[in-house]
DNA sequence: TCACAGTGACTTTTT
DNA sequence: GTCACTGTGA
C-alpha cells in the first residue's frame, strides 16, 4: 500500500486499484468494476473524496444510477463519509430527467405539473388514437415507441425501421406523440430524450447546466440505452469530469433498449478515457469465480477481465439432473433442510429461475414442507386495478388535460357516462384547445339525462378534492424544499400541516370507489380496499398541498418498489427469484433452476440475444458467495404442456472439472418416493466411435467422451446431418445405440 | 351493463 | 394450465 499512513482511513482501507480509480482526474474515467468488486464502494468514496478533499462543491456532482434503491444506497453511502454529499444530486436517470424538465419546463413548452404515464398508460393512450386496433396491437406499439425512444429515434428518423416493426409505425408513433403533448403529460422515454434535445437545442439552458455540473458519474454503465448516451454526452460539457462504472459482462437488459456497445465503445466517444479494472472480488470463493467466468468466455463481445477471489478454494458447485420441477423442488426442499440442519438461515439461500411462470412449483409446495418464503418482483402493486383507479383521479386533479386518467375515472364506478359522452367530452376539448375539466364545466348542461347527472356527480368529487388542495397554506415553501433536496422522500411535514392522506380518503369515500371495491373484494374475496389503504398510508407523509401531491404522484410513478407493509412479515425466508431481479444481490447459497434448452437460453435465441442469456447466466452465478446448485428437469412443463428437453448448452459448454454432478461420487443420493434421481449412476457403455441415432437428428457417431468422476458422462455426437451436438446420455433417451 | 364462454397467447422488465 | 381479451346474449 502506498504511503496509506498519510491517507485517511476511509482512503487507505482501499485496495490499490480501487484507489487509483478514486484518485483519478483529469480524463474521461472508464471503470471496469466486476461482480463484487466493490464498485459502489468506489464511485460513493470518490464522491465524498472530491467533496472532501478536492475543495468539489457537491452541488455540482451529478450521479445517476439505474434503480431508486441504488441511488439511495449511494447517497446515504457517500454521505456517511463525508455529510456534505446530501447536497449532490444523486438519483436514478429518470428522476434526474423529471428534476429538470419540470424545473426548464418552459424552455421545452411542458406544464412543470405533468404527470409521468406508464406503459400502461402509453397503450391506453394508442388505443385512443387507435381505436380499430386490438388491445394487443396497441402494447405492440407501445413497445416500439418506448424502443424507438430508447434509442433516441424520432417518428421522421430512417432507422426506426430497424426496430423490425410494424409498416406503420411512423404513423402511429407520430400521432402518439401528439396526442401526448396534448395531454401535457410525458412517458419514461420522454424522461430521457427531452431533456437530451433540449440541451442539445437551448443554449441558455445548456450553459446553465454545465455551469452546474462540473461532474458526471453514472453507475451500471453497461445498462444504459442510446437515449442516455446521448443525454451524458448533452451533460458533459468540454471542462466536465466523465466517471462511468460498469460490467459489460453484466449487461442483461438488451431487450429493453440498454445497449452494451455504450460502455464497450466508451473510450472512443470520449477520446482519452482512462480505464481501470477492478477484478478483486470479495463476495465469491474461487471455485464460483471460476465457473462464471468459464461461462461467459463463451462471449465474443466483451472487453475482458478476469477475477480474483480474495477467497480462495470453495466447494465446487453441484449439478442436479433430475427427472421434472416436482424433483426440482424435492431436491431445493432438501438443500434447504440440510443448510437449515447445519445452522443456516432460509434468508442464506435464493432460488433463481428464468421465468415467472417457474415460480408456482415452489410456491405450490413449500408452504406443505413448512418453508418459509418470500417472492421478488411478482407482486406488481401499482399494476392493481384500484390502485391505478385511485392514482387516476389524483392525476386528473393535478393535470386536467389528462386523458387517460379521465376515461380511466369519469364513470368508474358507474354514473351513466357513456363511451359516447366521454368521447363528445375529448372532442370538444380537443376542439378548444381547453383542458378536459373546462370542456366538462362548459358542456355539463348540454348533456342529456343520467349523462348529465353523473357528470354533475364527477365534477363534484373532483371540485372538492381539489378545494381540499387549494386551502391556504403556509406550506408550499415546505414542499418546494422537500422537491428542491436530493430526491429523498420528504422526511414529513410541520406539525399542523394536513397531511396528504386526507385527499386521498375524501376521493375513495366521495367517488364510490370504497362502495364499489369493497363489493368486489366481498365477491371474490380479494383486498382492494386495504390496498387503497395501503396508498392512503404512503400519501401521509406528504403535505396537502398540490406540490405534495406532485411529490407524492412522481414518487409512485417513478419507483413502484415500494413494498407495502402486507409483505416481508416473514423475516427469515428463502428468496424466489428470476435471475434478473437478482442484479446486485447476493447470498450465501444460490441455486439456479431449469437449466434446461429451450427455457434457458431458450432455442430461439442466437448470436446477440444468445450472449445476453450467458451474461445473464454469470449474474446468477456470481450472486453467490459460498455455496451453487445448478438444476436441469428432463422433463419441462410449460404451458401446460410436458417437454422432453436437453440440458442446457451453456452447461455442456463448461469444462469439465468446474462442477460435480450431484449425487454422484458416493455422495448420499436422495429420494423421492420410489424414484431416484438420474444423476448417481455413471455409466461407461458410451465410446468413442460408437454409432448412434437419435430421434430428431437421425444417425451419428460418437466423436469424443468426456468421464471424470466427477463430472459424469459426457459424449460429443456427429450427427450425418453434419451437426454436432453433446448429451449427458444417461439423462436423456433421445439418444440410442445403435446395435451392430 | 353485465355475465358467460370460447379463443388464443404465453420471456426477461431497473424507470 | 392460466389468464385475459373478445364477442354474444339477456
Amino acid at each position: 500500500m502506498t504511503g496509506s499512513q498519510i491517507l485517511p482511513p476511509y482512503l487507505s482501507s482501499l485496495n490499490p486499484e480501487q484507489l487509483r480509480a478514486v484518485l483519478h482526474e483529469g480524463s474521461p474515467l472508464l471503470i471496469l468494476a466486476g461482480a463484487g468488486t466493490g464498485k459502489t464502494r468506489v464511485i460513493t468514496t470518490k464522491i465524498a473524496y472530491l467533496v472532501r478533499e478536492k475543495g468539489v462543491s457537491p452541488e455540482s456532482i451529478l450521479a445517476v444510477t439505474f434503480t431508486n434503491k441504488a441511488a439511495k444506497e449511494m447517497r446515504e453511502r457517500a454521505m456517511a463519509i463525508e455529510p456534505q454529499c446530501s447536497r449532490a444530486t444523486i438519483r436514478t436517470f429518470h428522476s434526474f430527467g423529471a428534476w429538470f424538465l419540470r424545473r426548464n419546463a418552459s424552455a421545452i413548452a411542458l406544464d412543470s405539473n405533468f404527470v409521468i404515464y406508464d406503459d400502461d398508460d402509453s397503450t391506453q393512450l394508442i388505443r385512443t388514437v387507435l381505436p380499430q386496433a386490438s388491445k394487443q396491437e396497441c402494447e405492440r406499439y407501445a413497445t416500439l415507441i418506448s424502443r424507438a425512444k430508447d434509442y433516441n429515434l424520432e417518428p421522421d428518423s430512417p432507422s426506426l425501421d430497424r426496430l423490425g416493426g410494424e409498416s406503420d409505425l411512423r404513423r402511429v408513433y407520430a400521432l402518439y406523440e401528439e396526442r401526448l403533448r396534448t395531454t401535457g403529460n410525458v412517458d419514461f422515454g420522454d424522461l430521457i430524450r427531452l431533456p437530451a434535445r433540449l440541451l442539445e437545442t437551448d443554449e441558455a439552458v445548456a450553459q446553465r447546466t454545465h455551469q452546474r455540473f462540473r461532474v458526471i458519474l453514472v453507475d451500471e454503465y453497461q445498462d444504459s440505452n442510446v437515449a442516455q448516451f446521448f443525454l451524458l454526452q448533452k451533460l458533459a460539457a468540454p471542462g466536465s469530469y466523465v466517471c462511468v462504472v460498469g460490467d459489460d459482462d453484466q449487461s442483461i437488459y438488451r431487450f429493453r433498449g440498454a445497449e452494451v456497445k455504450n460502455i464497450l465503445s466508451f473510450s472512443n466517444s470520449f477520446p482519452g478515457t482512462t480505464i481501470i479494472r477492478l477484478e478483486r472480488n470479495y463476495r465469491s470463493s474461487q471455485s464460483i469465480l471460476d465457473i462464471a467466468g468459464n461461462v461467459v468466455s463463451h462471449n465474443k463481445n466483451r472487453l475482458g477481465k478476469t477475477l480474483h477471489a480474495t477467497k480462495p478454494g470453495g466447494a465446487k458447485p453441484q449439478l442436479a439432473l433430475l427427472d421434472d420441477q416436482d424433483q426440482e423442488v424435492e431436491f431445493c426442499s432438501h438443500i434447504i433442510r440440510g443448510h437449515l440442519k447445519s445452522g443456516g438461515n432460509l434468508s442464506d439461500i435464493a432460488i433463481l429461475y428464468r421465468t415467472n411462470a417457474q415460480s408456482l412449483a415452489f410456491e405450490k409446495e413449500f408452504p406443505r414442507r413448512k418453508i418459509g418464503y418470500r417472492l421478488v418482483g411478482a407482486l406488481r402493486f401499482y399494476e392493481r386495478e384500484e390502485v391505478k383507479d385511485l392514482l387516476a383521479y389524483l392525476a386528473f386533479l393535478l393535470n386536467p388535460r389528462d386523458e387517460i386518467a379521465f376515461r380511466r375515472i369519469v364513470n368508474k364506478p358507474t354514473r351513466g357516462i357513456g363511451e359516447s359522452s366521454v368521447d363528445s367530452l375529448l372532442d370538444l376539448a380537443l376542439q378548444k384547445g381547453c383542458s378536459i375539466m373546462d370542456s366538462c364545466l362548459e358542456n355539463r348542461d348540454a348533456m342529456k339525462g343520467k349523462a348529465k347527472a353523473g357528470l354533475k356527480e364527477f365534477l363534484d368529487i373532483i371540485q372538492a378534492a381539489s378545494s381540499l388542495l387549494e386551502l391556504p397554506s403556509s406550506d408550499i415553501a415546505a414542499a418546494e424544499e422537500t422537491r428542491r433536496g436530493t430526491g429523498a422522500a420528504p422526511k414529513g411535514h410541520d406539525k399542523g400541516t394536513q397531511s396528504l392522506s386526507i385527499l386521498l380518503e375524501n376521493i375513495i369515500e366521495k367517488s364510490g370507489l370504497a362502495e364499489f371495491h369493497k363489493n368486489k373484494d366481498e365477491i371474490a374475496g380479494t383486498q382492494k380496499l386495504n390496498n387503497m389503504e395501503e396508498l392512503v398510508n404512503a400519501a401521509s407523509i406528504y403535505p396537502l398541498v398540490k406540490e405534495g401531491l406532485a411529490e407524492f404522484l412522481e414518487t409512485i410513478d417513478l419507483d413502484r418498489s415500494l413494498q407495502t407493509s402486507a409483505e416481508d412479515i416473514s423475516p427469515d425466508a428463502v428468496t424466489l427469484i428470476t435471475m434478473h431481479n437478482t442484479k446486485g444481490l447476493e447470498f450465501p447459497v444460490v441455486i439456479i433452476t431449469g437449466l434446461e434448452q429451450g427455457l434457458f437460453p431458450r432455442d430461439d435465441e442466437s448470436g446477440e440475444e444468445l450472449e445476453e442469456q450467458r451474461r445473464l447466466f454469470y449474474v446468477a452465478l456470481t450472486r453467490a458467495k459460498d455455496r451453487i446448485y445448478l438444476t436441469a428437469c428432463r422433463w419441462r412443463r410449460i404451458h401446460g404442456r410436458l417437454f422432453e428437453t436437453l440440458p442446457s448448452r451453456f452447461l455442456t459448454e463448461i469444462d469439465a472439472g468446474l462442477y460435480e454432478f450431484w449425487g454422484a461420487g458416493g455422495r448420499e443420493g436422495y429420494r423421492t418416493g420410489n424414484r431416484t434421481g438420474y444423476a448417481g449412476a455413471v455409466s461407461s457403455e458410451w465410446k468413442t466411435g460408437m454409432a448412434v441415432y437419435h430421434d430428431e437428428y437421425g444417425q451419428g457417431v460418437i466423436i469424443k467422451t468426456s468421464m471424470t468422476e466427477s463430472s459424469g458422462p459426457l459424449v460429443i455426437v456427429q450427427f450425418e446431418t453434419g451437426k454436432v451436438a453433446q448429451f449427458f446420455p444417461k439423462y436423456t433417451r433421445k439418444l440410442e445405440r445403435i446395435k451392430e
